[in-house]
DNA sequence: ACGTTAATTGTCATATTTGATAATTTACAC
DNA sequence: GTGTAAATTATCAAATATGACAATTAACGT
């Protein structure tokens, strides 16, 4: 028939670029420019595949809501198997430099400030930490059965608020210390669980 | 002499003016012409006062950090005068919503961002944590003076990363109950000192 | 009212960013 | 090699952002 498409891995390749210039410019500093020199593609080449900037925009939502869903859900899938210490490990395993994806990370950062002229991605957001909390809480039930779920939503909270916080510091480099620290401190919350 | 000079003022405006665009596009996003409407004055006396687009940025950050160590500093000598509870009062304060501001922190949030793409900012903000962690240590020494520094530390890390991950957080509003939970993980984390 | 100094306004050129679409080239099936 | 559909390139106009500086106006002391 015709010439093969391409348009998957073009798609791909153009929003794992956008991710890099987000994350490194923020969304409003991630320019097209930017985004076509980032991904070594014409601008007007990620313009045929990817419609404007608001359409790219709303890409880049759609796939970090994903991809973090998808993480997750694998981290807590794979938590399941585990007989017992599934808190533990989920900490050893949230902790990890080697787990975490600096990228997503700064995405996740810039999107935050996005929200705050964009109400309706704040609700998107707004509803992705609330389903990572209520994960945490689920994986920290398993191993505290006899503890009120006020408390495992209150550590679960905790938990992530110190992962979250963590994280978005990477960004300023250095952090190997804190990141101990950090870890040791989600430690010590869970050990209050009864 | 002559015309009374107002720059104190206007530099004030004006800065004040920046940090909301800050916090509401980010640093890249909070181009000049937000800013000369956002301020109510034109944009050729906001460079007659403030200069290029990359000193107000630098004169952001200064104030940033000028302000944030002046009202930790009121925080940590008015906690110095209580008796007792200092950590408990401490917390009570941070997670208190009346406390918080919301352009500072969503500045922060913005500059954390902006740091990945400008390292001598990124020095500046990771020193600007490492200060404050360490305030946050001190003030638990006092409560808790037999307990090990490293633990001493790694709690005040904790509570460091539960407080800053909620006030970055609520950008997305609604985060009432999200930081009724965060606070009491707070509490939670201070009480397992000794 | 006058000189002085600063505030304020006005204007221009330039660079960057974006949106849109036409023109061309390429790879495949037949 | 020819048709076909897609990739790729090439341009254009419009909007936005920035820097620089001239021109004007306003408030004060004397």
């Amino acid at each position: 028939m015709a010439r093969p498409s391409v348009k998957a891995e073009r798609t791909e390749e153009i929003l794992i670029a956008f991710e890099h210039c987000v994350a490194l410019y923020g969304v409003e500093g991630a320019t097209l420019e930017r985004l076509a020199s980032q991904s070594g593609l014409q601008r007007s080449l990620v313009r045929h595949y990817m419609g404007n900037r608001n359409d790219l925009i709303i890409a880049l939502v759609n796939r970090f809501l994903t991809q973090s869903s998808v993480s997750f859900g694998e981290l807590f899938n794979y938590l399941e198997l585990l007989e017992d210490d599934q808190a533990l490990k989920m900490v050893e395993m949230l902790f990890d430099t080697s787990y975490m994806n600096t990228t997503q990370t700064a995405v996740a950062s810039a999107l935050i400030i996005y929200s705050g002229s964009h109400l309706d991605i704040a609700n998107l957001l707004r509803i992705w930490v609330q389903d990572i909390e209520n994960g945490i809480a689920d994986v920290l039930k398993k191993s505290h059965e006899n503890e009120p779920n006020d408390n495992l939503q209150d550590v679960a909270a905790g938990v992530l608020g110190v992962y979250f916080n963590v994280d978005s510091l990477e960004i300023l480099g250095d952090m190997k210390e804190f990141r101990n620290r950090s870890k040791r401190s989600a430690l010590r919350l869970i050990k209050t669980l009864s």
